[in-house]
DNA sequence: TTGACAAATGCAACTGAGTTGCGTTATTAT
DNA sequence: ATAATAACGCAACTCAGTTGCATTTGTCAA
C-alpha cells in the first residue's frame, strides 16, 4: 500500500517512531471514510486483538494531527471525530436519528467569497471554516 | 420591554414560572450578543447578586431552548453556547487566539441549493446546517 | 388568604471525553 | 549490544454536563 509508504516517511521525517498500533491507527482510519471517535478507534482495533490504553490513542492522534496526516471534526456532540487528511476538503452530512455520518463534496465559491468580505470589511482573516447539516438519512426516514 | 412580555406569554403557555432568575437570564442573553457558555452566564449573574447553581442554569436553558426562546451553538471547543433565538439565522467568527465571537450573515442561496441537492440526490433530507468561520479577529492581528 | 400541588432550586454524586505525571517498555542509532 | 529516547500504560485528574433526591417557592382553586 502506498499511502503507508507516505506515512512512514513522514513519520520519519518528523524523528516519529512508526509502531504497531500507529500503524493500526492509520489502517482503521483508512478503513472508514467516515470520521471516528477515540472510542470507535478503541473498539476497532479491540477488533483485530489490539487492546491499546485510550491515552495512547490521544497522544498517538495528536502527532499524526501535527504532522498533517489526520484532521480534526466535530460534529455537535461533545467528542472529536479524526479523519485522514489527504482526502479533499470536503463536509459531513450527520444523521439526527442514528448517528451516522456521510462525507458530502460541494462547490465553495459563495463560501470563499464571503470569506474575502468578511476579511475585506471587518479585518478578520478567516483561515477555516466548519460546514456540517443535520437532518436523517435516507434509511431513517423510512421508518 | 417588549421581548420580556412575549417570553413571559410563551412560558405561561408551556406551564413554566417566570421565575427570578430565568428572568435574569434571558436578560444576561439579551445584553450580549456573542454566544454564551454557562459558565459565562454564571459569571454574570454572580456580578448582578444572583449566586445560582450550574445545575438550575442547565435546566433552565434546556427549557428556554424546548419553547424555542433559545437556541445552541458549537463553537469547536467543548462547551455548548446559548443565545435568543429570535435573532436573524446567523453564522459566527471565532478567533483562534482571544476565543472572541463575532456574528456574521450571509447569503445562503448557495447552501441551500446545496441542501435540495443533496436531499434529491441521495434521499438525505437536511433540517438545519452549522457554519463557523475560524481565525483572526481584526485585534489579534495587529499584534 | 391559605393550603395543596407542581414546578423550581440546590446539593452531592455521577458520567464521559480528554489530559497529565510518572514509571516501565520498546525502538532506534551508534 | 547497548545507551538514549520515544512510546506506552496506568492512575489520578479536569472540565462540561447530568441525575436523583430533598427542600423551597410559585400558582391556582377553595
Amino acid at each position: 500500500m502506498e499511502y503507508r509508504e507516505e506515512i512512514l516517511t513522514l513519520l520519519k521525517a518528523h524523528h516519529l517512531r512508526l509502531t504497531k498500533i500507529r500503524r493500526s491507527l492509520v489502517d482503521v482510519l483508512f478503513q472508514n471514510e467516515a470520521p471516528l471517535s477515540v472510542q470507535d478507534i478503541l473498539c476497532k482495533l479491540r477488533k483485530i486483538q489490539l487492546t491499546v490504553n485510550k491515552t495512547t490513542v490521544y497522544r498517538a492522534l495528536e502527532q499524526l494531527q501535527n504532522i498533517g496526516i489526520i484532521g480534526v471534526v466535530r460534529l455537535g456532540d461533545r467528542k472529536q471525530y479524526y479523519e485522514l487528511a489527504f482526502r479533499e476538503h470536503h463536509h459531513h452530512l450527520i444523521c439526527l436519528q442514528c448517528e451516522r455520518v456521510e462525507d458530502v463534496d460541494m462547490n465553495e465559491d459563495r463560501l470563499f467569497a464571503e470569506e474575502k468580505k468578511v476579511s475585506d470589511e471587518r479585518g478578520f482573516t478567516i483561515l477555516r471554516h466548519s460546514l456540517e447539516f443535520f437532518g436523517l438519512c435516507r434509511r431513517c426516514q423510512s421508518i
